[in-house]
This record gives structure tokens, sequence and C-alpha cells, in this order.
DNA sequence: TTGTAAGCGTTATCAC
DNA sequence: GTGATAACGCTTACAA
């Protein structure tokens, strides 16, 4: 209702100096008497102190800029979860770059002048651009994806991954994989690590590869015409999405081969049967991500740190029930 | 690399006064000579504005405080894009209030003394807290939700939803239907406004009534005890989630009802049979709720403003396949 | 075209 | 315990 109030105003109805209301509000030493009097205006107005002129005058703000390559994924909301959960004083702004780099060097850039005291890159591919403007940049920098040796960062474990299914998938003794990957020159942690335990562990059975996308139509209709050719009982995939994609394609040819699947999606709980996946906390992933922030932040000259998040396989009805 | 430099450094550097080089940065008349100097310094410094300063000095600044229930949802995500997408000038600062108005009523608290320049609300239902807190502001605010008339707000036409799928019912001609509901007073517009149309389509047809919750579990569970006592052909829930629960249960029954659906989720084309659903533009959804926002920032005194958005019922494989 | 100076709301220093 | 006063970086009359 009322006009925002300055600490000015208080100090007039008050009749003490600002600076006297200042020291009130930061906790200084204050006579009783003036105290009640002041207390009574804040009250009565519902006095918030100016942020901007805060921040002009401490010369720091606690905003964290946070890139996240999109929203609409179980991973990045759980790790924003996960920033917002050990969060006290920071004000994280969020800047969803839908995946596309041109966005995220613009986000970069109007982060940087809308000066903010840090960056959380949550985008998994640098581009050279992108990487040389982080570089430049003089803020603390903490990314999560790709394992970029000049930042610290957060990474997940596909190797450890790769390994668990590959371990897991001899269990199951196959006839016949259908493994679907992606591109490992677009995302080499996805599209070669989580692949290298696998690779090792279907020699000597017999199994095809396809590499197809992270989209859902492309990867059903590449696991289509893989299925038409020949049958599988086991099909791996590089994501859950790509592994919903197969197992439209497996109910439309009325085939009941087994899953697994990688990341922890919406999906994993709703398709039926369920999915047996590897995950990994991307909850404990982005307390991870903040706490290495701090660190950083509060001591600049932290040398490259480097954090290793391990998943672990979860088995459930798609490679259990039959 | 080097630290932050500022309109003063330049001028100095420039050998000019700090008015000419804000001048300069604000497109006023410069010379030549001096231009080129400024533009020299500003280029090597790689020169960014103090926007604290700025904010403070023009007491206007670009922030809109955004608060979402929830990022987990294809919802809520659609709504963000569709602010990103109509953005030019502005900020949003997104908090996520995880369903939880203690949290939200502090999400407003804090975002006021940020000094954000408005409110945009994306959750649903207001408690007398908040609303209170919402209208005591004296910030532009727009809403989405439940028809709040105090508030200038954009909501979903949950009534012509239930007709809508009242009408697509009957010619289906189910032989037992089950409706599964939510609490009407928790959520009026889900609960109660989506099934006005569905009640009166089922009138003379066999149908057994469930209120359950909006998690997946206990749909799931709830669904589970009604099917067991008598079989349904035909199965309608209040949300997309609310009916994969039933379609788990009526899996591991092995029994094959039609689904219908409600709201527009990440299950509905990744489950098996793919979901018909009834679908409100989420997306459009946000790009009026920006749109809005900006009339009334642009002209406080607009009278309330209440603008509804129709979807459109998604026919797939749940009803159409058997 | 350019410079001087005041002021935005806050904090901090330093006399009183 | 209190109150001038300067300063943070910027914009904006107004004067030169």
């Amino acid at each position: 209702m009322h006009k925002k109030i300055t600490i000015n105003d208080i100090a007039t109805l008050a009749g003490v100096a600002k600076s006297t209301v200042s020291r009130y509000l930061n906790g200084g030493s204050v006579s009783q008497h003036t105290r009640q009097k002041i207390d009574r205006i804040v009250e009565e107005h519902n006095y918030a102190p100016n942020t901007f002129a805060q921040s002009l005058k401490q010369q720091v703000n606690h905003t964290i800029g946070v890139i996240v390559p999109r929203l609409d994924s179980i991973a990045q909301s759980d790790m924003l979860r996960g920033l917002d959960e050990l969060n006290k004083n920071d004000t994280f702004l969020i800047v969803n770059i839908y995946q596309n780099s041109q966005r995220e060097l613009a986000a970069i850039k109007k982060l940087q002048s809308q000066n903010v005291s840090g960056l959380i890159v949550l985008t998994a591919n640098l581009t050279d651009d992108i990487r040389e403007a982080l570089k430049e940049s003089q803020l603390p920098i903490v990314i999560q994806g790709q394992d970029e040796p000049d930042f610290h960062r957060v990474i997940l474990n596909d190797m450890q991954a790769g390994q668990a299914v590959g371990q897991y998938l001899k269990t199951l003794t196959p006839k016949n994989v259908l493994l679907l990957k992606v591109d490992a020159t677009l995302d080499r942690a996805v599209g070669h690590d989580r692949f290298v335990g696998i690779d090792d562990a279907v020699l000597g059975i017999p199994h095809k590869e396809v590499v197809t996308d992270f989209k859902l139509d492309v990867a059903k209709s590449d696991a289509l015409i893989a299925m038409e050719k020949e049958k599988f009982d086991l099909i791996i995939g590089a994501s859950d999405r790509i592994v919903v994609g197969a197992m439209q394609s497996a109910f439309s040819l009325h085939q009941q081969p087994r899953f697994i699947g990688f990341g922890k999606s919406y999906f994993s709980e709703t398709v039926t049967p369920n999915l047996t996946s590897f995950e990994f906390d991307f909850f404990e992933t982005g307390k991870q991500l903040y706490r290495l922030f701090l660190t950083i932040r509060d001591h600049p000259q932290t040398e490259i740190q480097r954090i290793v998040m391990d998943g672990k396989l979860v088995v459930r009805d798609s490679t259990d029930l039959m």
C-alpha cells in the first residue's frame, strides 16, 4: 500500500540520524529509548532494505547464476533441488538455455553484466566459445557434466555405470543384445564412457549396435528397424528415454525383450514394465555442486577440484519379470 | 582477469568526465574523438555496467519474481518456456516452493525485499496468508491457477475440459466407468470443475467414484482396490499421473480397460498404450501470463483481468486401440 | 560537446 | 550512544 520506505524516512520519523537507524538495523548499540521508537516505525511501515543500495555499498551480493540446459528433466530439477536444500543466504538466478549453445553464451554474458557473484553451470557440453567465456570470467565457477580439466567440476561416474551394467548383463545370459548408443563426439560421457564396460561384457555374446538419438521418436524408429530384422532378448539404451522408445517398438511388434536404461527419468517407474536402470543421485549431485561452489568462492585459490558421483543399478520389472 | 572496471576508471583513462562516459554508454551525443577513445577502453577492459548502481539510481529494475509450485512438471516448465519466449528485457527470478505454502509465503517476502518489479505466481492454491500477502503488496501481480477474483489471472478452462471428456465418453459407450477424483476442497478446479461435465455424462451409465490423491502410488493402490472388486471398461482420472497409477494396477490384474487422463504430462506418450488425455497448452498459457503482466505493469490502473485458456482432447491408443 | 554536482539508499568512519 | 559525512557506481540536470 504505502510507498517504499527508506532508512532516511525512518530517521526523520524517529527524529534520529540515519546512521543510528543503520546501526539499529545491523545490530549495533542503540539505546533502549531510540530502539523502541525505531522498532515501532519499522514495524508499522513494514520496512525492507533496498538490496541494490546494499549490494552497491557492500560490493558483494549473494546472487549465483545457474545455467541449466533444460528444465523438463528429472536430472536438472533434482540438482536444483539439491542446491535449494543447502542454500541459506544465496539467491539462484536460474537460466534455461534450452540446450542451445548460442543461448548459453548469451546467458553467461548477461549474468556477468548482472553482477552475479558466481556461476554454476549444469550443461554437459562446452563449446570452444563457451569454454573461453568461462575461462575469461573472474567469477567463481563450478560445472557439472563433462570432465573439463580446467574447471572445478562435479561429474558422474559413467565408467562405473557401464561396468555395473556390464556385470549385470552377464548374469542375464542373453542370447542376442541390442545396444542403442548415441554419438560419442557429441556427448563423450554418455556415448563413450557408459559403454566401455558394456562393450567388454558383450564380447562373445551375439549383439548389434545402433547409434541413435536422445529423442524418443528417433530412438523408437531406429529400434524398430533393428528389431524387425532380428530378434533381441535384451536391449540396452544410452538413456531411459531411448529405452522407452524401444519399448514402444517392442510393444507394436509384440516382442517382450528385457530392457536396461540409464539416468533416472520420469519414465522408469511409469512405463510398463517398470524400467531397470542405472541411476545417479542428482539431488546429492546438486548438493555437492553447491558445497564445491562455496568452497571455491570462499577460498579462491583452491586448486582445481574434481568430484565424482557414483550411481547404482536399480533392478525393476523390465529385467526381472520374465 | 582484470578487476571490475567502472565508469569512473574509464573516464580517467580517457581523460574525460564520467558524465561523458555515461552519455556515451547511453547513446547521447559524443564527439568522434572521445567516442573512439572510450570505445577502445571499453572494449579492452570488457566494461559491464554495475546493475546495482543502475537500479539504485533509476529506481526501476527489470527483475520479475516467478513463483512455481514445482519444477518437475511439464505444465510448469512449459509455462516458463512461454515466459522466456516473449521475454526481451526482463530477468525472471524463479523460485521453486516445492508445493509448500510456508515456503511460498517466505518466497513472496524475500522477493519483495529483493525489490523485484513484479510477481508471476504459478501456484494454484492460495492460502489466506498468501492471498493476504499478495494483496498487501504494491507490486504488479499476475497469477495462474484458481479463479481468484481479486487478482489478474490466467486460468484453465477445466469446465470445458470436463464437458469435452463427457461428450467423448458417451461415444465410447462404456459398460462400467471408474472415476478417480481428488479432493475438491484442496483443488477446486481439478477436483470439482473437471468433473461437472463428466458427472453429467455418466448419468445412467454404471459407474463408481473413488477420491484418491495426485501421487502415483496412492492412485495405483486406490485403483487396485476398486478394480479387484468389480471390472471397469473405462477409467477416467483427474490427472495423467493418477491414470498411470491405474494403468499399472490394470497391468498387474491383467485387465485392459480404456483410459482417459487430464493435463499434459511426461507420461502420455511414454506409457503403453499412449494415453488419451485432455490437454492444455501451457506454453501458450505462459505467453498469456507474460502479456498480461506487461499490460498491468505498464498500465497499473487496468481493471482486474481474467483470461481463460481452452484445451483440447487428444485421442491416443488408450481409448482407440481395442 | 563537455564537465560539475547532486542524489539514489545503504554502510562505515570518526569525531563528539 | 549518537550524528555528520563520505563513499559505492551510476544517471541526470544544469552550467560552461
